[in-house]
DNA sequence: CAAATAGTGTCTATTAGACAATATGTT
DNA sequence: AACATATTGTCTAATAGACACTATTTG
């Protein structure tokens, strides 16, 4: 940082989040129609102004995430995503967007924000496909929110951010297969990632659901990076990095 | 994104670089000396505001390491890092930096900058230590580059950055050990590392160096991705992540 | 019992890591 | 020759993935 002679530019900085979370075994991503222009009618990620020339990125974000879904972010995994700065992304002005990564637990029904006149939990898939018309670049925030979550997932303990305090492991197996999009074997995910060091603590409780044998009940254990990683099968591709 | 009744603040926006090197198989980064308040005296990462409110964030951090550096962005690997906005980093008033990542091969020694009163390669690990004295948050950026570039060294070609448009598997060998900080069996690396599909392909010319049998030259494959990934040894503890 | 989910055993091909051995250059 | 670096071979323990099988529940 380097100090000019010039006044430098001012503009104004956004905070969006890209809020996921697991609804009938379907990865959804968080979405309110707009009511007003720009992108009138369009779906958007929840998000606002900074709300003072002093607030942290950070407490803006956990603030919009309390206005829009009335969660406290206390109880979430939340980490910043990255900035969203290209001119001409608002055609209101400047705006630089810090854009923020949510991962909630299964979540009430209704997500009736205060803000958001309309909120739904959409398919991420509907949105990667191009389906659903988004607002602004938050269509690419929601494949980079994706990205970084379907990574994650191998490297870190993530995927219990989607599940509540205790899980089963057919639960998370469930969390593994809708963010990565494919089928995992029960048996080898089973004890695969038991195996991984302080990712899960058998809680001594069961669960018991309709059908079936019940399940041992789990929670986070103190390990948040995996060794060994979990590996996503057939990432044999090439290009495309970053 | 909502639109608000009253007027949004604007802040300044700042742009900061971490650019990493290998010298004498050390991992250095660019740090230059600051000449005015405040952190006179102070290393700072090299950086700067906006030129004018719609210059685009990636030209800006292209526009500062050419300033800076003398570089061509073109030839460089250059990432988005983070966003750093805490109220305070800067006791000049509100800054947002939008940090960015960048990876140069070995350069010529004098890296007389423009604006740089005083730039120096200097070691990583000296700043990780908390040695040297950093402007700002800067050492925060630096610690967070270099966790990066750890990380990506796993699962992406990012090696390469590191290296001219040819060179041999010792080299690169070289780079994953300073990086990581740990030796490496040079035997498995060979093999490991040319397993890999689409990252290294033989330019059928060889390097001979002072003394040793010559190498085979390579250059960077197709694959930004790699995988199987480069196993980083030792990964085996619990806590911290992101 | 049938159906469904949880959990265990076992086999095989692949891989990581250790390390001996060989190849090819310089001094 | 002595040395240094590059490249190849080989062995062993660990791992991933496929899949048969057992366990425990509900209807």
């Amino acid at each position: 940082m380097i100090d000019v002679p010039w006044e430098p530019p001012a503009v104004l900085i956004a905070v969006d989040l890209v809020i996921l979370t697991l609804r009938a075994a379907s990865l959804r991503v968080l979405l309110i129609e707009r009511g007003t222009e720009p992108y009138r009618g369009a779906h958007a990620l929840p998000g606002g102004f900074l709300a003072h020339s002093e607030e942290d990125l950070d407490a803006a974000a956990r603030r919009e995430l309390a206005e829009e879904t009335g969660l406290d972010a206390g109880e979430l995994h939340l980490e910043q995503l990255g900035v969203y700065g290209r001119p001409g992304r608002d055609p209101r002005g400047r705006v630089v967007s810090v854009a923020y990564l949510a991962i909630a637990p299964r979540l009430p029904d209704p997500v009736a924000g205060t803000d958001a006149a309309d909120a739904a939990w959409l398919p991420a898939d509907r949105v990667l496909a191009g389906e659903l018309n988004l607002a602004f670049d938050h269509r690419q925030l929601v494949l980079d929110g994706v990205e970084r979550a379907r990574g994650k997932l191998e490297v870190s303990s993530l995927a219990t951010a989607f599940c509540g305090p205790t899980f089963t492991i057919g639960e998370l197996q469930t969390v593994y297969e809708a963010v990565w999009g494919i089928p995992l074997d029960p048996r080898n995910f089973y004890r695969k990632i038991q195996r991984v060091d302080g990712f899960l603590v058998p809680t001594g409780a069961e669960q018991r659901s309709l059908v079936g044998r019940p399940a041992r009940l789990f929670k986070a254990g103190p390990s948040t990076v995996l060794s060994p990683p979990i590996g996503r099968p057939n990432e044999a591709g090439s290009s495309s990095a970053d």
